[in-house]
RNA sequence: GGCGCUAUCGUCUAACGGUUAGGACGUAGCCCUCUCAAGGCUGAAAUACGGGUUCGAUUCCCGUUAGCGCUACCA
């Protein structure tokens, strides 16, 4: 028994590849909205084109979906009181709706080619009128339809758009969208091969489905009115609408591929939680209202509403996106990432020793990390020997003297019984004392030699992560190989 | 081309007729400092344009321009 009075609402991707970050947002939005309203969030995939369909794709969508924390109520693998919730299994339900549409006139069979519809439009192109099916097809006697479809005959459903009608489409976010029916194609329903079109599944699922909410993006807006006609003629109320402002690339075309990652799986193979992804991509096209942008996902929900969404498009900003996922990034616990660092390191093939070492690495560059990919590019001198010295820090900070300084040091650290971050400091200004030279000359020399770069923790912390020995192995490899 | 949507700092956005047009990312400078971060402070930076309506327009209306979307037997 489904609950009339909650919303439901449905995330409705094609299996055609990975999870675009545009479609996590849709997800999210219509997830929050479900879990403020206490209403149900449904995963229906849409799979009615077999020439796009990628293997593997559902089970991928599904696992980034549990990735993002984004969980749905009912759908493939989840059961609930409306399915099948994969549109290839429910071939027979779209092919009794549209027999239900050809009885009452509200659509035909058209056997025109693909060939002839090419030519058609090209003329019309040609004479610079809107593209539209001619209605051919339309006009053929009775007998003539049957007996092609008894000759087995190749043919589709189109939709019999009616004549002159406004058609106003209500939409939460964009207010009331007007469109007249002459401007609209007889759209196809049901295509040749048996399988229906998008906009019929879409429309005869989201009524099964007790959809409430139809939550999408922009892209759908246009093709709204087919939909709200198809309503129209089963005899039912449409559901609200609510059509999203896309997000985009940097030039502000529809967000692409090509013009950097727009899979969600990119995102998390790069070291970004899901967390800061999620709170990023909330904020392209809502706001709470005031200056907080931090959220988990537990305060999304408690902030969320569709009246805060904007209209306009909105570019996906990596920059932003690492200042999100680093705040978030600060928030966690250091055992948490320990955890969650663990994978990124064995897949780039680096040995980190034990958990306790690890969390002291993290304990000393969490400050520093936007996400875990730093860890493989900025902070691999934890896990092995730096096998190279960078140059530009060499030049500034190396001279003819270090090798003295350093060796002075390591014998000194020998001797050094606690090796903490208080004494380590004694030992560095006591070499500079010796030496008549600033406590600085020392220790970027020995930052050097230590990590082989010029950036990092403050030293003493270093050098208590690294251990004594780590610490004198460097110092005398550097005074031996630098110079 | 047609139809539709949209328009505040470079970017994400706030201001639902009256504000020195606010915040955040980024950026510039300063402070802190052994470096880099983090943190603190300061600065530069926007209402696309033109008409209305109004005592008063970022805000309402119209037009222009620009961008985007749709215009498939793809979704």
């Amino acid at each position: 028994m489904t609950d009339q009075s909650r919303p439901r609402v449905r995330f409705a991707p094609s299996p055609t590849g990975f999870l675009h970050v545009g479609g996590l947002r849709t997800a999210l939005y219509n997830y929050l909205f479900a879990r403020k309203t206490q209403g149900t969030f449904i995963l229906r995939i849409e799979d009615t084109d077999r020439s796009r369909y990628v293997e593997g794709a559902v089970e991928n969508l599904i696992a980034t979906l549990a990735w993002s924390g984004l969980e749905f109520d009912e759908g493939p693998g989840k059961g609930g009181g409306s399915g099948p919730y994969i549109q290839s299994e429910r071939l027979d339900i779209y092919r009794r709706h549209v027999d239900d549409l050809l009885a009452k006139k509200h659509a035909y069979h058209c056997f025109c080619t693909s060939d002839r519809l090419d030519e058609m439009r090209k003329q019309q192109e040609k004479m610079r009128i809107a593209p539209k099916y001619d209605r051919q097809c339309l006009r053929l006697p009775v007998g003539e339809v049957s007996g092609r479809l008894a000759d087995g005959a190749q043919s589709v459903v189109r939709m019999r758009i009616p004549e002159s009608a406004t058609i106003t489409i209500r939409d939460i976010i964009r207010g009331d969208v007007e469109f007249q029916s002459d401007r609209v194609d007889d759209q196809v329903l049901l295509k040749s091969d048996g399988y229906p079109t998008y906009h019929l599944a879409n429309v005869v699922d989201d009524r099964l489905m007790g959809i409430t909410h139809v939550i999408r993006g922009e892209e759908w807006l246009s093709s709204t009115p087919k939909h709200v006609l198809l309503y129209q003629f089963f005899g039912w109320d449409p559901p609200q609408f609510a059509h999203l402002p896309l997000l985009l690339n940097a030039d502000r075309s529809k967000l692409s591929k090509r013009q950097g990652d727009v899979a969600v799986e990119d995102y998390r193979s790069a070291g970004y939680l899901p967390e800061g992804l999620v709170n990023f991509v909330a904020l392209l096209g809502w706001n709470p209202g005031d200056e907080r942008e931090i959220f988990s996902l537990a305060e999304l929900v408690n902030e969320f509403s569709l009246e805060r969404v904007g209209k306009a498009g909105a570019i996906f900003n990596v920059e932003k996106l690492k200042w999100v996922n680093q705040q978030h990034l600060r928030r966690l616990d250091a055992g948490v990432i320990v955890e969650k660092v663990k994978p990124i390191l064995s897949r780039a093939g680096i040995a980190w020793g034990d958990d306790a070492y690890l969390r002291r690495v993290i304990g000393a560059m969490r400050d520093r990390l936007t996400s875990f990919d730093d860890f493989t590019s900025f902070a691999l001198y934890f896990f092995s020997d730096p096998a190279t010295y960078d140059e530009a820090a060499k030049k500034k900070n190396w001279s003819a003297e270090s090798p003295a300084h350093l060796g002075a040091l390591a014998s000194k650290l020998e001797g050094d019984p606690d090796f903490s971050e208080g004494s380590l400091e004694g030992v560095v200004k006591a070499v500079a004392v010796e030496f008549t030279v600033s406590p600085g000359k020392i220790i970027h020399a020995v930052r050097l030699a230590l990590s082989g770069m010029a950036i990092g923790p403050g030293l003493y912390e270093l050098m208590t992560v690294l251990g004594r020995d780590t610490v004198l192995r460097r110092l005398r490899k550097a005074s031996e190989s630098l110079r």
